[in-house]
DNA sequence: AACAATGTGAGAATTGATTATCATTTCTCT
DNA sequence: AGAGAAATGATAATCAATTCTCACATTGTT
């Protein structure tokens, strides 16, 4: 059975985002690129992304949850406090196994830089 | 002017906390310990706590805001995937300069464990 | 073409968190 | 005690995110 057309836009402008989108966002960035989705679409691929294994939900940005593609490396990402992006970076850290409490069990971490980016620091009022 | 009585008393019981709590759990915790207080009031002494600078609004663990008091030294979090409760951390990172992208500028960072704790790791379904 | 199954968009409905409202109660000060 | 300011609790209102509904479009299959 074949992905319909929407879907497929929806999910290609997110693997080809440099960070995690929340749905709105993604939508958004449908919208201004001048393809004409209904935003329950999105919802509905993002979703769909995620039962079927291709997309991982990503919170602790910021409010509300983003999406990216599963198949990216480990990595983390950096949260522009003007413009409210999330963007991925490279590289991890290490020592975090040293902050853990006896008796508890670490599955998974996260790590979030937070400032301005590129692009909001250059445009002084924001970008 | 000295604070009324049901406030200290959210204040208190959120400062005898072992990690930052969300306005809800505050409430939960006062009811189940006996205390009667409106949720308003736990939101109403949250906000004026973060306006006269003693309270900090913790975003990034899971869905929502938590609070904790400011004077606590930097720290990060632990996040129990079972019960949903966040435990303050001792100790940080290090090498996180190396990950910001050129033209970025870091003004904090957020480190988050996420795993089991240690009631939830012993009470095999759950606390 | 005819039919069944699935995908879509727009907007309504739902949900959970937070804020506002308001009648009462509690303080503070005299 | 008495007046006025501030606090309180219950609940309604608001708000944003997400899900649901349904009429219609598209695709796949005989």
């Amino acid at each position: 059975m074949q992905r319909a057309n929407q879907q497929l836009i929806v999910l290609r402008a997110l693997g080809e985002a440099d960070g995690p989108l929340s749905a709105r966002e993604l939508w958004s960035r449908l919208i201004g690129s001048g393809k004409s989705v209904g935003l329950a679409t999105v919802y509905r691929a993002l979703q769909r992304g995620v039962e079927e294994g291709t997309l991982e939900s990503v919170e602790g940005l910021g409010r509300g949850v983003r999406y990216e593609p599963k198949d990216r490396e480990h990595h983390h990402h950096f949260l522009c406090l003007t413009c409210d992006h999330a963007f991925d970076l490279f590289g991890c850290v290490e020592g975090l196994d040293s902050l853990v409490p006896d008796g508890f069990q670490m599955t998974g971490h996260e790590v979030v830089l937070l400032g301005t980016c590129d692009a909001c620091g250059n445009a002084e009022g924001g970008c």
